[in-house]
RNA sequence: GGGGCCGUAGCUCAAUUGGUUAGAGUACCGGACUGUCGAUCCGGUGGUUGCGGGUUCGAGUCCCGUCGGCCUCGCCA
């Protein structure tokens, strides 16, 4: 070993002690002939050393040439520090390293940035110097925090018997569902392997193999674009568990919510995790994983809305769509006429919503808005009553179809949510969405497709509503949502091929197909396939929700940008024609 | 594919209505300084205002295009 300590460890009672310690520099202080300090950072902390004329020529001579970022070894005396010249800040703060020698170990070149400057630089010269960013100290807590939720998940299913089986990421590719990275195969010119969406199939084949409880954490791709919170590479906690229902799979889970929130925020999270059905959060929140760190609930008024002379209302109300809105408590006066005149725009532009409805509840009670002249003085009360409006509230209304509402009145909420501070962002709030619709109607083929995939098991209860009413068909599955964020789903499987096949049915996949595309899967559930069903956390999500992180890829080591390159590596980039030979690829642009 | 914000010194930013020599802090280079810790003080280097075109007597500023970063809708079972 190079160094006898880490910069972090020292304290008062080393003193007297001599240490060597390895480190870069993050910052230095020189007082000319006389004294020199140099704060020593590696990831455990900051050690301050000193340089002075009792350190030898040599040494204060290195020292004076030392800069930002170069790379040291310190071999010196731990000393207490002199009266006064404690540093609170620093958890070394109560002593010094007095160099007897000093060696550079590397020097380096002017940093683009310094990883202990003030103002955080452009996220792209963060990116492109990568290297030097992660020596910052965020950086470096976000990977130490995803370091610990990996452990704790790995952990926990260890101590629940479950077995770590990995999976090929060279796979087929299917075209439901994401985009496919494809890989083009050289043995077999112009066939093409795909990168896997989540290991799904693989971890229903080793159920009905008999590895009643498996668990991988399994890098995924979807060549998809990206969000803050999305990356085209990210890695799940994926788990499969056989003979169990919806209740086991969601127990494991909460279990392992609680050990994390306490083992790594302190918090105690109380057991079960609260469940809400899918219609209940489309209908309260307006979207299926909502933000439960605050109320400001989805009101409906399609019903009084039938009533007025209103057109804008009337005509939504009478063609079928929906009038809700939100009560924003006591925010009147933090939203100016400019200030509504955004939220519109937003709601417009983002969501399609043909406009925003809004009326200011004045001190008398009374509901003042450019289009309160419509509304007959009973509506206006029955309006206040059923939004419970109060002096100095702001009423917020979208008149649409039920979607448009819905996705809305959610982005409304959620923006004034962070807006008005409704909640203390360090707050955690977990629960689960359950009973997700079997399947979405798609305006565009005009047919069924899965919500969730189309091997998630139907409720045993809505069977029938397979052949009768797919619509109304429910499906075992589970979301795990994490303030507002969807943090991880699953799903109780189909283990019989008959209800796998009338699934197929309904999404018009033919048998022919189905065998074409899932063969295997259609053959192992005619060997003994034992009923089953798991779930995929995000574990990219939860460090970002854990760490209060703004960006996903603040919580990866090596992200994409938003555009999927690597800045860095500058990853994808063309390859030599030769390559593209062996492939038998020609690039037509 | 659509909407929005941004791009000026190595870095973070400023620059009046379009106005003459594009500034500051920091980093860097040189010097001074024996208790600093965002050290201080003195001096200095450093600019294709992302790139290309246009309007204008004159463009960092206005217009068009393009490249790049970010947010977002669509998309992401």
């Amino acid at each position: 070993m190079l160094r006898s300590h880490t910069c972090g460890e020292l304290r008062a009672e080393n003193v007297g002690q001599q240490v060597t310690l390895c480190g870069w520099v993050d910052t230095y202080r020189d007082h000319g002939e006389g004294l020199l300090f140099i704060d020593l950072r590696d990831r455990y902390g900051y050690t301050q050393v000193v340089a002075s004329p009792e350190s030898g020529e040599q040494a204060q001579q290195l020292a004076r040439q030392v800069r930002s970022e170069f790379v040291l070894s310190v071999t010196g005396t731990v000393a207490p520090r002199p009266e006064g010249t404690v540093n609170p800040k620093l958890a070394t703060g109560e002593i010094e390293v007095r160099i007897s020698e000093l060696q550079i170990l590397n020097e380096c070149d002017n940093p683009p940035f310094q990883p202990g400057a003030v103002e955080l630089p452009g996220e792209d010269l963060r990116l492109k110097y990568r290297f030097i960013d992660l020596r910052r100290e965020e950086m470096q807590q976000a990977l130490l925090l995803r370091s610990a939720i990996v452990k704790g998940m790995r952990d926990h299913f260890e101590e629940h018997q479950f077995i770590d089986v990995e999976t090929p990421v060279l796979g087929r590719s299917t075209p439901e569902g994401a985009r496919d990275y494809l890989v083009p195969s050289r043995v077999h010119p112009g066939k093409f392997f795909a990168l896997p969406q989540s290991p799904q199939l693989y971890k229903q084949i080793l159920m009905i193999a008999g590895y009643d409880r498996y668990v991988q954490v399994a890098r995924c791709f979807r060549d998809e674009d990206l969000r803050a919170d999305r990356q085209p590479e990210f890695t799940q906690l994926d788990m499969e568990m056989a003979f169990v229902e919806m209740d086991d799979v969601m127990g494991m889970i909460d279990l392992l919510v609680a050990r994390l929130a306490k083992d790594l925020l302190g918090l105690d999270v109380r057991l079960p995790l609260p469940r809400m059905t899918y219609d209940e959060a489309m209908e309260r929140f307006g979207h299926d994983a909502p933000d439960l760190r605050f109320g400001m609930e989805l009101i409906d008024l399609t019903d009084l809305a039938a009533k007025t002379e209103f057109r804008v209302f009337r005509g939504v109300a009478d063609g079928g769509g929906r009038v809700r809105g939100i009560n924003a408590k006591g925010a009147r006066d933090n939203y100016s006429r400019k200030g509504i005149d955004e939220l519109t725009t937003y709601v417009q532009q983002d969501f399609g919503a043909k406009g925003l409805a809004w009326f200011k509840v004045e001190d008398d009670g009374t509901l003042a808005s450019p289009i309160a002249k419509n509304f007959e003085d009973e509506l206006l009360a029955a309006i206040r009553d059923r939004m419970q409006a109060e002096p100095g509230d702001l009423l917020l209304f979208i008149a649409d179809d039920w979607s448009v509402t819905c996705k809305a009145l959610n982005g409304l909420r959620n923006r004034l949510g962070a807006e008005l501070k409704l909640y203390d962002p360090k707050t955690m709030n977990f629960s689960w969405v359950i009973e997700f619709p079997m399947f979405e109607f798609d305006e565009e083929t005009g047919g069924w497709t899965a919500m969730h995939h189309p091997f998630t098991a139907p409720r045993k209860q809505d069977l029938e509503l397979l052949e009768t009413d797919p619509a109304r068909c429910r499906a075992q599955a589970y979301d795990l949502v994490i303030n507002g964020s969807e943090a991880g789903g699953g799903t109780i499987r189909i283990h019989d091929p008959q209800t796998q096949q009338k699934v197929f049915d309904i999404l018009g996949i033919d048998e022919a197909t189905a065998a074409e595309r899932f063969g295997f899967l259609m053959d192992a559930l005619k060997f003994g396939a034992p009923p089953h069903g798991g779930i995929a956390l995000g574990i990219d999500r939860f460090v970002m929700l854990f760490g209060g992180l703004a960006s996903l890829r603040d919580c990866i080591a090596f992200p994409k940008t938003q555009r999927a390159t690597d800045l860095m590596t500058r990853a994808p980039d063309e390859v030599e024609s030769k390559q593209l030979k062996e492939l038998s690829i020609k690039i037509s642009r």
